[in-house]
DNA sequence: TACATTTGACCTGC
DNA sequence: GCAGGTCAAATGTA
């Protein structure tokens, strides 16, 4: 069994032992308030949710690898798959040595690659996430040859996870993307208009300044990580995606409550039944 | 013990 | 055949 199939069953199991606690509740005359049911309930649709999100990975996946391994005439369609993974290189300087581009989101080195020509190697991250959310964000690392103390970073895919831990120093997922995102919409930037994306530069203290700016901005309510339905929260949260798939704005209040409407609307709807 | 990293092997595209 | 990308077992670390 993989590890993919081994969460899926851990999760159904969760949902398993809160719909038995549900029933214990319903059965008991005694049992908690009607809030606690609620959030019994929102918990056993989050682990569906959870389940279905994995399991479409899951088979993605699979067919992916079958598809790729069975049918390697048909070349149109992988040449389609890969251009809708576009990507965005951007090169950001960095002092510290060994953490390079801490840029808020949680990655996962899974590889390393010596490069043809290039002194330093290439190292491949993937999103934490990507098992748990099937986050399919995916960034390459590699050392300037040129200058040792920039880094060029290459995001293919946009995160859909959503989560920036907080216990992350510095909490600004959007900040780098940001910075090429402005480079790309704003004509009348002249100092960014000639350069090219992965030619973008960011300074050490222009960095610094911008982390203390977007210092605040992260999912740091454990309650909330734990309610949100995925597909809901990308809607909801309404990440302006550019073309390119590369995720650069989210447009996202503190006290927008929009997020939980499509689960209020779930309990609310469940409030009718008899056997509330 | 769980999770992250390393690294050699394997796969695919050119 | 080569180079780049990914996988997964082995290893390291908290």
């Amino acid at each position: 069994m993989s590890m993919e199939e081994k969460l899926v069953v851990k999760e159904l199991e969760q949902g398993k032992e809160l719909a038995n606690q549900l029933m214990n509740s319903l059965n008991n005359p005694s049992s908690p308030s009607k809030e606690s049911n609620e959030i019994l309930i929102s918990e056993i649709l989050r682990c569906f949710e959870n389940t279905i999100h994995m399991m479409v990975n899951l088979g993605k996946k699979t067919l992916k690898r079958s598809h790729e391994r069975s049918d390697q005439s048909n070349k149109k369609r992988r040449i389609f798959e890969k251009k809708k993974t576009e990507e965005v290189e951007i090169c950001v300087g960095t002092g510290q040595e060994g953490t390079p581009l801490d840029d808020g989101y949680c990655w996962r080195k899974y590889g390393q690659k010596d490069i043809h020509g290039s002194k330093y190697p290439r190292g491949y991250y993937r999103c934490t996430h990507r098992l748990t959310r099937g986050c399919l964000a995916v960034k390459q690392v590699q050392k300037s040859d040129t200058n040792p103390l920039c880094y060029e970073v290459k995001y293919v895919e946009s995160h859909t996870c959503d989560i920036t831990p907080s216990t992350t120093k510095h909490s600004i997922p959007v900040f780098q993307e940001q910075k090429l995102h402005d480079a790309k919409q704003s004509d009348d930037n002249d100092t960014v208009k000639h350069m090219k994306p992965e030619e973008l530069m960011i300074s050490i203290e222009d960095l610094d300044y911008k982390k203390e700016i977007f210092r605040t901005f992260s999912f740091s309510n454990p309650e909330i990580d734990d309610f949100l339905e995925w597909n809901d929260l990308m809607e909801n949260l309404s990440p302006t995606t550019s073309e390119s798939g590369i995720t650069n704005e989210f447009h996202v209040s503190p006290t927008d409550d929009s997020c939980f409407s499509s689960l209020e609307n779930i309990l609310g709807s469940t409030h009718d039944l008899s056997w509330m």
